[in-house]
DNA sequence: CTGTTAGCGCCTTCAT
DNA sequence: ATGAAGGCGCTAACAG
């Protein structure tokens, strides 16, 4: 395209090292034992003539592509980044090139960006809120390699998931401050419809209460989207209601921030009036004032292992079917503690 | 790999539709007319095979790839998911994929990541800090179309850049300080050597103290990296020994938050005791109490600009040589405002 | 408007 | 240990 001077290929590779191609292509893929007399030669050709060589065509002879795509529904967030830090961290171990794609804002999708096909990438890193159930069949049928990120398979399909354990961390984090606050009026900041992190948070919540016999009122579940925007407005329209709480668990810690602000702007003291708690551990909770109690998250780690696992598949080899990472919950201020 | 049934081929969808190869291509590709008729046998049949093109064997054919390469330092903080949602936004837009690399994080480098020779990306995004003047001129010197960000091109050399405007903005800001709170004696935290942006923030801070007549005293400035830690040490390093000072400016936001942590520990208040002000307007930056006074930094435009001036490279258009796109000073609370 | 054919650059049997 | 030749799937002239 820009240059008009041809790039070198391993023809004049071979040439200029007076060997065949083949034998360029042996000191390329150290497939076969070569003469080191010949390896030096051509790697002196190779240098040389600043040969590298052309990566369409040996996906084309080989059928693979050496490459990873990854499906990302939002690039953004505290999270995104130790996320895909991990991942990359393995794929360049193994060769993988790294090819991202975001599946736009608009909720689960049924097809991949379509730039996506099977013949871009040797196999798939999916993250939660990309593809739908239908989308994730249909991949799926189509035999490309895969694991989903957060998100449980639809049919029990064999396809490897790597997730972090939501409900027991909740429930201990909201047993904390039951018990150790002596709070009763907890509000749950729900995430998004379909969310499969902001199910299991739930599902944790709810254990907790029951297990203290406290009653789980509606009007204390209210959407916070794992996102400070639409938590705060939540904050906002519950304080408005004089709706009567002790305590928040905001989701996460991205909510955590809208809490934080609609309650200074209510002059409410955290933790004094309210308890707020979040989940993730994110690099904010630390500078929130208080600090924010939340749940730690090893976000990186699920990065590592997903690309473990999806690496293992091309290997033929057969991954874990369910990674679930473990949490742990890290007492700040932001509780009462 | 995966599947034992080879997947379909423009040949199984030229037999299927009773057709040639060529005219499955030509509907493939829009690129000559033909008869609607054809057109809709071809597509059916492509349905029906599940057909999609193998990127590789296009990529051959036309030594395009579709697909831009995306060179970053490390994929951390705050600053990275604007600017990667940038780019993505206006590649996809474009039909161009994005295959991402990051340099590793020993400083910049005279190589690319080895994956990305000039056959797997038919330009390169290269971000500052991942190669040094040698690495330019030598990828340049390829014919590779590459555009840099955050970091001017050596020798002159013609390859565009994209960048904001550091040194305008911080002497505001310094002056700020001076005129509007009476400061005197503000601290500097340098970003790391060799980092362009730190560079010239570091002439705005000493264009103002000039400007008005303030000694440029070397006590006061002092290494912050734009990093929370390192930050955090030299100010507690710098309390330590008793500098006496009257503000800081940070550097960038992510090194605020290292000197917001040290002064609270040192039970100095911002701003009464010590106002400070940062540099980028990342999301922390509100989240801060006090919240930062700050330059606001487009940096998803930094990512949109990029791109656009490479794909205007890659479509043989001459792109603007040098983009400064402008910053506005962000008054919040820890000046004194 | 449509079909035929020659590569694109590399890997990979198959001989030697 | 090395060379020769076919083919991976697609595009792009070139005919018709």
């Amino acid at each position: 395209m820009a240059s008009k001077i041809t790039a070198p290929t391993i023809d004049d590779v071979a040439r200029q090292a007076g060997v065949s191609i083949s034998t360029v292509s042996r000191v390329l893929n150290r497939t076969v034992p070569v003469s080191d007399e010949i390896v030096a030669k051509v790697q002196a050709a190779m240098r040389d003539l600043r040969y590298t060589p052309r990566a369409a065509a040996r996906t084309l002879a080989t059928a693979r592509t050496n490459t990873l795509g990854l499906v990302l529904a939002e690039l953004v967030g505290d999270f995104f980044s130790p996320l895909l830090h991990g991942i990359e961290s393995v794929a360049v171990q193994n060769g993988y090139d790294l090819l991202i794609s975001t599946a736009g804002r608009r909720g689960p999708h049924n097809q991949l960006p379509h730039s996506f096909d099977k013949h871009n990438a040797d196999g798939l890193l999916i993250f939660a809120g990309c593809l739908n159930d239908d989308g994730v069949r249909d991949i799926h049928s189509l035999g490309v390699p895969m694991v989903l990120l957060h998100q449980m398979p639809p049919d029990n399909l064999p396809i490897p998931c790597v997730t972090i354990e939501n409900k027991a961390a909740t429930r201990a984090l909201v047993e904390h401050l039951i018990v150790r606050h002596q709070r009763t009026r907890i509000l749950l900041l729900t995430g998004e419809p379909g969310n499969e992190d902001g199910y299991w948070r739930e599902m944790g919540y709810r254990e907790a209460l029951e297990r203290y016999n406290l009653p789980t009122r509606a009007e204390l579940i209210a959407p916070g989207h794992f996102d400070r925007r639409i938590a705060q407005a939540t904050m906002e329209r519950i304080l408005r209601e004089r709706i009567s709480f002790d305590a928040v668990f905001t989701g996460d810690d991205e909510a955590a921030v809208g809490v934080y602000a609609a309650l200074r702007a209510a002059s409410l003291r955290i933790p004094e009036d309210v308890a707020v708690v979040g989940f993730d551990d994110q690099s904010l909770a630390q500078v929130l004032q208080p600090a924010l109690t939340t749940v730690h998250v090893p976000i990186k780690q699920v990065g590592i292992q997903a690309t473990h696992s999806l690496i293992q598949l091309l290997q033929g080899k057969q991954p874990e079917a369910l990674t679930l990472l473990p949490t742990t919950m890290i007492l700040r201020s932001s509780c009462g503690c």
